[in-house]
DNA sequence: CGTAAAATTGATTGGGATCAATGCGTGTGG
DNA sequence: CCACACGCATTGATCCCAATCAATTTTACG
């Protein structure tokens, strides 16, 4: 794992990334703390649970899952990671990483080694602040999907795994409703707690209900008020 | 909401909730910060899904539950949170609270009003590293709740509630395998995603198969192992 | 191509929801 | 102090959604 020169005011993410909320002064002290990582491609890990604690790690192309195994060795995928997002940061606390991170394709990123982060919060008091919110944020955010998932039907879930990757990849890789799966449909039930069958019966009910448009890993958004009309329930 | 004057170091939670990781100097600036809120009583809101954010609350005694709706008004139960537990972490990076919090009996609390944030975390940087670690385990657990709910029997996941209820009460509340749930049976099936009916039968179950014991709403804790090896299967 | 993994489709089963009735406990007013 | 009421909890009977089991079909990739 090599470093690479990175100006992070000539990334096409710089805004959606971390330093989109620093100062211009401020980015060019940030950006000699962050690394542009080598390719991972798919099915490489970018850490494993257990694995000493290095940083965290900015999406700048690309797909990544994390997961965790429970004590019976079963899988429990957390989340999935898309561009200008943020991995990493339920290891903060700890000294080793808390889930798996594997790339689902080709990916590109920026790590921030968390060896460097007591200097950079002194001298940009800021990246605090950012990092705090960041967190908070995604607490909000686990707290949402738990209210999308917990009480809902199959059908329910899938809608809503749809919509909020819709939302999730606009202004971000796309800005069609028109985007490509790059996780295979088990880590989609496993995401949801379906299994593969029942994940495979509603997306082909979604679509023949006129809401969306499959083609293997191709997924078109045909009608998002109608999915999250299905959501409401 | 008055204040009153409050010391840390004579506060019988003082290691448990955020200043126990502070120096005893430390200590000294950040409980000039604290305000110890009047007591709550059951049913009271400490705040409101959309209020002003104005702080985040630690729990010095008593239990509070947050939930948030969805849109069409049905309820989700997000946490419940015990003493020395911090509260309003997902609502920082928001100027309106993301949930609402309710005593569910009578609560004693201390609030950290966050106007005072940067001034604070100039005077402690430590202040910012210890939320940032706070959050970053917030996160962390949230993940390991989605790891024992997801794809879980309803006996496992009652089991999974009473081990985390009873890890979460240890060295806090009582050292003993027993405690009061200050919740309703309609509470734990609506965190849990059951009915109430179902969470009755498989409390029952438990006790039938000498796991616990449990008469209204006093739990013992018989066999710990036994309800782990139930959820580990 | 050829092989294996991934996905689809169908038949059947089962776990938990729903419907329904009863029991318990706590607070309120006569 | 008791009677009543209302919310909460238990218990039983039935139903239904998604899991499981099973057999192909499709896709990905060396």
């Amino acid at each position: 794992m090599t470093t690479a020169t990175l100006t992070c005011n000539h990334c096409q993410f710089n805004t959606l990334c971390l330093p989109g909320h620093l100062g211009h002064n401020d980015v060019e002290l940030f950006q000699r703390h962050l690394q542009r990582t080598p390719v991972f491609h798919k099915g490489d890990n970018l850490y494993k649970t257990g694995e000493l604690f290095s940083g965290i790690y900015v999406v700048v192309s690309g797909t990544v899952k994390a997961f965790k195994l429970d004590a019976s060795g079963q899988k429990q995928i957390i989340d999935f990671y898309h561009a200008g997002e943020v991995i990493g940061l339920d290891s903060i606390s700890s000294d080793t990483y808390k889930t798996t991170a594997v790339a689902l394709d080709t990916c590109v990123l920026c790590k921030l080694p968390f060896a460097h982060f007591d200097e950079l919060s002194i001298n940009i008091p800021e990246v605090a602040r950012l990092l705090l919110n960041l967190m908070s944020s995604q607490l909000n955010n686990t707290s949402i999907v738990h209210l999308n998932l917990n009480q809902k039907t199959a059908q329910q879930k899938l809608a809503y795994f749809l919509i909020e990757l819709d939302s999730r990849l606009k202004n971000r890789v796309t800005s069609a409703n028109s985007f490509i799966l790059a996780m295979t449909r088990t880590d989609i039930g496993n995401y949801l707690g379906l299994t593969i069958e029942t994940v495979s019966r509603f997306i082909n009910k979604l679509q023949k209900d006129n809401l969306i448009k499959i083609t293997g890993k191709q997924v078109e958004i045909i009608d998002l008020n109608g999915l999250k009309q299905l959501v409401e329930q």
